[in-house]
Order: structure tokens, then C-alpha cells, then sequence
DNA sequence: GGTTGCATGTAAATGGTTACATGATTGT
DNA sequence: ACAATCATGTAACCATTTACATGCAACC
């Protein structure tokens, strides 16, 4: 039986998906990496399609099969009329605390242990995934969405901004940190060694 | 056998807290919900003691019984040469993306379902933690820490003023939108009703 | 000929959380 | 009397990830 638990589980972020419209297995997995829920959420197709099933056998959402030529058949989801009642209950639990966990970050915190050329190319890296990113959300971002879903991107949107400026700003800093830290003249030595970016 | 995995996971976690002095699992742990790590990485006992069991088998930290009076008797590691080694490994390898997971996030971005004064209590709720965060945060810098603590601190000090000045900003518009999708004369009326924040 | 995109699914393994068990001391 | 802090640990449970399995079409 359905019972929304943090509120946000698998479960609850498919019927949330569903209630923008219907959608398959692979379109919501779609919209969790690149569309409006890839800022706040993740989800594989190991625990999409099991929700699903588990889904409709509680009767929440229903399930049209559709054969295409040229590509397999798919099946489209919709939610029920039970299946938004039950989703508008997971939305008024209290939300569970928000939790990041981030290996750069982990790591900047040890940053004065690695390399200066590692800590240099972990923040370019970095500014790169940032920007393009914040480019992604920008072409997402357009005038038919509703109030909630602009809140939300223009949250991310700020965080993002916020965290390239920050990197664009002090990433000297620890660079220079790890430098100092390293064994004179091999900081100074020009380096003919390739690193993988 | 230790092989660092992400290189993130809570038996490195322990190898890094712990290349920074000997500590306790239960200090371990009060450094990931208070201390610098609260920030980026969550960690509970159910995790951290049969990690550092694993770690004492591998012989990567090394355990000293401590017995204190009015307390019970506590467990002090430290890590040995070879968890140094290791950790410093585990450090090399590409961190994995970061991933967030953000009930609240998932929630504004069906704000629009939500009563209005459910959206105003949610940001009001989550300013509240975001500022008081905020302030540990502050605290928690100090003239002593190295340049990779100092960097993950800030970049954690800018998210968290990013959105607090994002929500400042822009709650008075998700609210609003809240507020017109309600019945008309509800949202209007004067609420003898208490809510819990 | 190999990779990417479309499309669904299962099984095993992982990694972590939650709940429980224990127990002394200090503070309200 | 009750809750919180200090302190460790186990066991059951859980959610999710990873790897596998299948297959066709389009593109490079």
C-alpha cells in the first residue's frame, strides 16, 4: 500500500511527475536528469519502473500501452483520481531535512593534501559542470510554467550562481595553499605531464 | 578489505576526520551534524561504528580504550601510516557528482497545490534553519584551520546566503500565486486557526 | 562496426537508516 | 521524575544503485 514516507520518495516523485501530465518510465527518468527535477532529486530506472508497478497496483495511476513502429512499445502513465489525493497528502507532511552530499567539497576540505594541479583542475571541472548547468536551467526556464516550478529553478538558479562566483573568487586561494604546500622545486618545475580533465 | 569506493563513504569520512586528530565515533559523528562536515556529508552511528570496526581490522586506524570516571569508557582511534596512505588514495580517484535531495525543494515546486499559508510557514521554516546554519557556520571559523577548510566553509557560507536572500526575495511571489489559487473568501478570511511552525 | 537513443525490466549487492539495547551522570 | 549528554554497539530493514538482459533504429 502506498504511504508516503519523507514525503519524497520514488513513489512520490512519479506521481508528482504525473500530475504535469503523463509520461513513461523513461520520460520521467529523462526529467530527473535534465529537466526541472534534476536540481533536487535523482532517480534510476532500478527504482522508477518498480514504482510504477507498485503504483498501479495500488491503483494510483493507470497505464496505456502504446505500440510505435520504428521503436519499442512504451507504456504511458497517468495518474488517478486516488493517485492526486494521495499526493497531495505526501505534500503536507513536513519535509525531511535537505541532504548534500558532495565528494568535491569533501575533498576541497582536504585540499591542502592533494596537488596544487588536482586542486586546480577539480575546480575547473567544477566551474564547468556550474556553467553548463546554469545554462540548462535557463533554456528550461519559460513563461508557461506555474509559480512553484519558477520558484524552484530560480532557487537552484541562485545556488549555482552563487557557488561559480564563490569558485570564481577564491579559487586562487586554495591553489595557492596546496602550492606552498608542496615540495619546492617541484611547484615551480614546468610540468610537461598531461592531466586528465 | 579497504577500497575506497566514491572515494566517498562513511568509512572514508572516518579516515579523513580522523587524519585530522584522534577522535571517538561519537565525536566522529557530532563533527557531521554540527561540526565542519555538517555541510556536505550526514553520517549515522549505525554507519560510523561498523566502519571504524572495518577500518581497525584493516589496520588503517588504531583504537585506545579510554577509561573516564561519571562517563562511560570510550573508544579513542587514530589513523596509522597506512590509513594516511590510504585516505590519500582514496583522494585521487574523480569525485563522484554531487547529489542533493531536497524535500523541500520538491514541495515548492508544487507550491501551487499547497494552501498559501502551508508555502509561507515552509519558507518561513526555512529561513529559520538556513540563518541559524548560517551562524554555526560563522562560528565555526576560526584563524586555525587550513585553506581547504576554510574554502568548503565559505562555499558552504555562500550557498546558504545565496538562499536566504533568494527566498527573502521571492517568497512573496510563490505565496501569492498560493494565495490566488485558493478558493476565493477562504484566503480572505481572518484565520483564527494556529498553525505549528 | 560501434555508439547513441528509445524502451522495459529484474536480481543482486550496497550502503545506510532506524530501532533497539544498555547504562551512568547531570541538569530541569 | 524525566530528558539530555556521553558512549558503544547490533540487527533488521529499506531504498537505491549497479549490473545484467533484450532489441530495434538511426547515425557516424
Amino acid at each position: 500500500m502506498y504511504e508516503a514516507v519523507c514525503p519524497m520518495d520514488v513513489k512520490t516523485l512519479c506521481l508528482g511527475v504525473l500530475s504535469r501530465g503523463e509520461a513513461t518510465g523513461y520520460e520521467i527518468k529523462k526529467q530527473c536528469e535534465e529537466g526541472p527535477f534534476a536540481f533536487f532529486y535523482a532517480a534510476g530506472f532500478g527504482s522508477i519502473y518498480p514504482a510504477l508497478n507498485a503504483l498501479k497496483h495500488d491503483n494510483l495511476i493507470s497505464v496505456e500501452e502504446v505500440i510505435q513502429d520504428g521503436k519499442p512499445a512504451k507504456k504511458v502513465y497517468s495518474v488517478t483520481a486516488d493517485g492526486i489525493h494521495a499526493f497531495l497528502g505526501a505534500l503536507e507532511r513536513p519535509p525531511a531535512p535537505d541532504r548534500l552530499r558532495s565528494d568535491f567539497l569533501f575533498m576541497m576540505f582536504f585540499g591542502q593534501l592533494l596537488p596544487a594541479r588536482d586542486v586546480a583542475n577539480l575546480i575547473a571541472q567544477r566551474l564547468d559542470i556550474l556553467l553548463r548547468r546554469l545554462g540548462e536551467m535557463e533554456e528550461c526556464h519559460n513563461p508557461d510554467m506555474t509559480g512553484g516550478e519558477a520558484f524552484s529553478l530560480g532557487y537552484g538558479m541562485a545556488i549555482y550562481k552563487a557557488a561559480t562566483d564563490y569558485l570564481d573568487s577564491h579559487q586562487q586561494e586554495l591553489v595557492g595553499v596546496a602550492l606552498r604546500n608542496e615540495v619546492p622545486g617541484i611547484a615551480s618545475a614546468p610540468s610537461t605531464e598531461k592531466v586528465k580533465v
